[in-house]
DNA sequence: GCCGTTTTCGGCCCGACTGTTTTCAGTCG
């Protein structure tokens, strides 16, 4: 099993968190960490850059040391360097480093002085006293320690986009509410559109401060105040959910909503641009000198910068900045773009709607077309199709689009892969169809190559059209199945099948990384909804985000076309 | 450890809040 671009990364953080315990060089800590990003994001496999020859010190943030180190963990799938490191201390410290509260130098101080290794040795230091006796170290901290172990093991990491948006809106209505206050808006991870959010990040303009924090610390969902200053304030919801509150004057409002945005290495790469123009950029502007040059508005920032506006979804140092510079940022596709849905589910399987109703749904929304794709009779706990039962649906849509104006419903099935690569439908019926939409949704264990074969050898078949939901993934509750997404890609392109973004706010399968790979080869996608319901078919707007975070553009898109335009994509030799 | 429109050496983003401090280190975002 070749070393994935994670595992390395991973290697590469621990080996940060251990070197900076150990009081290493912080710019030597940093390298690891931005290399360590800069393999998460890449579009292509390290392993394989490796085995062709590629010089990976050519890559971001990575010389000529980090990818001899990459090209040894490729080799042997193990990194001396990291086994030095726990050979000198041990190597759950990097684990500790992760308790809110606790930072490099308090670990170090734990180890060295009460032989702490492990979170459980804390938790039993803690709980006896003895962390308080520690210079530096006092009764708060102490109890905050024990809080934060505890709070640990019963909550989840991250939450979905959409789970966010509901407990965003009643907080944030809540805040406009308070007098004095101009703008509030939710910025951070949320507004970079990011499939999971951490926490949520509110700036609020206003002259004063004062009664907005008290506001803020007093709203009824608030479980627990973690910190609360003049201007900023931290909160943790009932929900586990914590949200931070950062108060700003009107003049700031762009430089802080830039800042509070992130993504962190962004703002980092942004700041240092400002620092070679011999400039200051921070929360409260951009500034030269002791004069304020920019920070009303983002657009004026980035104009003072010499950079284009970069729109939120793209703020991941992921070249945007360089593109930025050069006017080469893509232009992004917006939900005015999208002319159909082509995945979507009835009451004949597991939908909740009719087929009439779906159509009437989709035409409220604009849209030209709309793909009905009911499950196949292998997956019986969705009451799948037989044959007989697609057929009868398909002269359902074909009397149905007799009768309707202004939008066409397309004949359509969620095929399922059989284990051996087969389809789940007989040509003879495939053939009736306007578009298929194929997925994987048993046998999610096979190991990555045989996962990958079955799939190419389900698009060998000339009616498969579209990968439904490539990777299987449902976020927190199921890994992605192994899969050899690069083949895959360039497989699908060979045969003139495309993959598609799912929606659904649980799935967003492809991711955005995956988009991009996608663009990078010239391999379109669709951006489907996988609707159960009318009122689902609005989960659009979160395909949009993945493919906006993915760099695609209208063009990109199958489902921005016309039917006959689309169509002739489909079409296969 | 990386990197170069000041640089192959000497830089590397910037400010708020907390707790344990009598002036600031550590942590966080």
């Amino acid at each position: 099993m070749p070393v994935t671009n994670d595992e390395i990364a991973e290697t590469f953080e621990r080996c940060a968190a251990l070197l900076e315990i150990e009081g290493a060089n912080a710019f030597r800590v940093r390298a690891y960490r931005t290399a360590a990003r800069t393999l998460r994001n890449l579009t292509q496999s390290a392993a394989s850059l490796v085995r062709a020859g590629e010089d990976l010190a050519a890559l971001p943030g990575i010389g000529k040391d980090l990818a001899a180190k990459i090209g040894e963990m490729t080799e042997t799938g193990h990194l001396a360097l990291l086994a030095e490191l726990e050979g000198r201390m041990p190597g759950e410290l990097a684990q500790l480093v992760a308790i809110p509260g606790l930072g490099p130098k308090r670990v170090k101080a734990l180890h060295e002085r009460l032989k702490i290794g492990t979170v459980e040795d804390l938790r039993r230091a803690a709980a006896a006293g003895r962390l308080r006796r520690l210079p530096g170290f006092g009764r708060k901290t102490e109890d905050k320690i024990l809080h934060e172990i505890a709070r640990r093991r019963e909550i989840g990491r991250r939450i979905k986009l959409a789970t966010a948006e509901q407990a965003a809106a009643p907080l944030l209505d809540y805040l406009k509410a308070v007098p004095g206050v101009e703008d509030a808006v939710i910025a951070g991870s949320f507004r970079r559109r990011q499939e999971t959010v951490g926490d949520l990040d509110i700036l609020v303009t206003c002259a004063k401060s004062a009664p907005v924090m008290k506001r803020f610390t007093t709203y009824e969902d608030v479980a627990e105040v973690v910190s609360a200053g003049t201007t900023r304030a931290t909160v943790r919801l009932r929900s586990g959910l914590q949200v931070d509150l950062r108060v700003v004057p009107k003049a700031s409002y762009g430089a802080a909503l830039h800042y509070f945005t992130g993504s962190k290495a962004h703002n980092i790469a942004v700041r240092a641009i400002a620092v070679k123009k011999g400039l200051k950029l921070n929360e409260y502007g951009l500034f030269k000198g002791e004069r304020r040059i920019a920070g009303k508005t983002e657009a004026e920032v980035f104009k003072r910068l010499g950079l284009t506006y970069i729109a939120p979804e793209l703020r991941q140092d992921r070249g945007e900045i360089e593109a930025a510079r050069k006017k080469r940022l893509p232009k992004l596709v917006t939900l005015a773009d999208i002319r159909g849905d082509l995945h979507c589910h009835t009451d004949a399987t597991d939908g909740r709607n009719t087929l009439a109703e779906m159509a009437a749904a989709a035409k409220a929304r604009g849209y030209a077309y709309l793909a009905i794709s009911d499950h196949t009779r292998h997956l019986t706990v969705a009451h799948g199709l037989t044959p007989k039962r697609l057929a009868r649906q398909i002269e359902r849509i074909d009397r149905l689009n007799e009768t309707l104006k202004g939008i066409r419903i397309l004949k359509a099935s969620e095929v399922d892969i059989l284990e051996d690569g087969r389809l789940d439908l007989p040509d003879s019926i495939l053939e009736a169809l306007d578009l298929t939409v194929c997925a994987v949704h048993f046998k999610f264990n096979l190991p990555a190559d045989k996962q990958t074969e079955r799939i190419l050898r389900a698009m060998d078949n000339r009616h498969f059209n579209i990968l439904a939901h490539p990777t299987g993934r449902l976020l927190g509750q199921r890994e992605a199945y192994p899969l050899d997404m690069e083949r895959v890609l360039r497989g699908a392109l060979e045969r003139g099948c495309y993959l598609e973004v799912n929606a659904q706010p649980e799935r967003l399968d492809l991711d955005d990384l995956h988009c991009r790979m996608a663009k990078e080869i010239g391999l379109k996608v669709a951006i489907s909804t996988d609707a159960h319901t009318t009122g689902t078919l609005g989960y659009m707007r979160y395909g949009l985000d993945v493919a906006r975070r993915g760099w695609l553009e209208p063009d990109d898109v199958l489902n921005t076309r016309s039917w006959r335009a689309l169509k002739k994509l489909l079409k296969r030799g």
